[in-house]
DNA sequence: TGTACATCAGTGAACGCGCGTTCACTGATGTAC
DNA sequence: TGTACATCAGTGAACGCGCGTTCACTGATGTAC
């Protein structure tokens, strides 16, 4: 594959990203390869400085992505439905094993903050940490009446519930952790077996 | 150095477990060096294999020293001082700028919980990290009335809140996330300056 | 539409680097008498 | 207490490895006429 198109050249690019958001939600930057992330377009590494200046850039972007893709999620939900159900189906399906056990689709928030904050606070990835976070909390007020301060205690809330389910993932802790906080948000909404309707 | 006595040898042992708590906490398990860990007690890296097994021996020993660091702090706080009171300064204090500008001598929960997360199932890390997070929670069951559901979502709360502070810390939201949980979960005790007393 | 040529996406070898781990060696410590 | 010797904490060189990055090269794509 000596010449690509330019179109074939974006897909390879978006592909790279797309891919590269799922290994470092999953494995975090330091476990993510150049080799590995050209690979998934099908590409040795050799060309990866064609389409990103360093892999902190490349790292940047993809942690651009998944904040992106986890917006358009948020916001077909609240668009479909009422705000307060919206909120229900967003913080159980949150608080789930589902989503504990899929890192490499979750949201960005417990996969990559500590990456964000062990970065140098100039760094790229800082900066699309950043900017990610707060287009959730942004789409996240429309939830509790524009109340800030009420999204910044729920999203800690999850997200800490979210972080801790995994690193403890062996251990009865895990389910406890995502019932308890679940129940404490929501009621008993998304129960196994909800006692009537 | 040829050969220090048995003393000496269980110092630099504890020597290397201590700075290597510090600078897992700070920097994450992957930017921590068996050098780096070993010239922390004045050592090359060439003796490393005569105290630990291996680099996962060495890091899951110093996640547990960091837990237990914590732990005493605990102990010491509910001690001294009534429950309720207990209550409000360990979350005030941990819910601060302060500990979130010194993750190295900051709770591990936050700092170590995504490494933990993405360690494999049997990894020792893991289980050091599920021991030490059960036992955070055992001593705050005695703030709650030995509620752990309470202590669960107090947890995730305080958690979540100190990581996404710190991986935003170069932006606004990074000061009105700690403000935000900080009042919600002790009223607007620690404030900077108290309306009356 | 067809030709000539410049562009550049992708290849694969190479670079220096730091890592975790191993090992032959040194010489003071610890032990047996 | 003193001597002889085994133990072993620590040293520093070496190993294979994968990393991020660079670069000469290839040949289809894109462009100018």
């Amino acid at each position: 594959m000596p010449r690509a198109s330019r179109a074939e050249a974006e897909r390879h690019r978006e592909q790279v990203i797309e891919a590269t958001a799922k290994l470092l939600r999953a494995h975090g930057v330091d476990k993510v390869s150049i080799p590995q992330a050209m690979a998934a377009a099908g590409l040795t590494h050799g060309g990866f400085y064609r389409h990103f200046s360093s892999k902190d850039d490349l790292i940047a972007q993809a942690c651009s992505a998944a904040f992106a893709e986890r917006a358009t999620a948020l916001d077909d939900l609240t668009q479909h439905t009422t705000p307060g159900r919206a909120r229900t189906e967003f913080l159980a399906g949150y608080v789930s094993a589902l989503h504990r056990d899929n890192p490499a689709l979750g949201c960005p928030g417990p996969a990559l903050a500590v990456d964000a904050a062990r970065a140098e606070p100039g760094d790229p990835l800082r900066q699309a940490f950043a900017t990610g976070l707060r287009g959730m909390v942004d789409r996240m007020r429309q939830f509790d009446d524009g109340n800030e301060e009420a999204v910044l205690v729920e999203l800690s809330t999850i997200v800490g519930a979210l972080l801790l389910s995994r690193a403890c993932a062996d251990d009865d802790l895990s389910d406890r952790i995502l019932t308890a906080v679940r129940e404490h948000l929501v009621g008993d909404a998304n129960g196994e077996t909800s006692p009537a309707e």
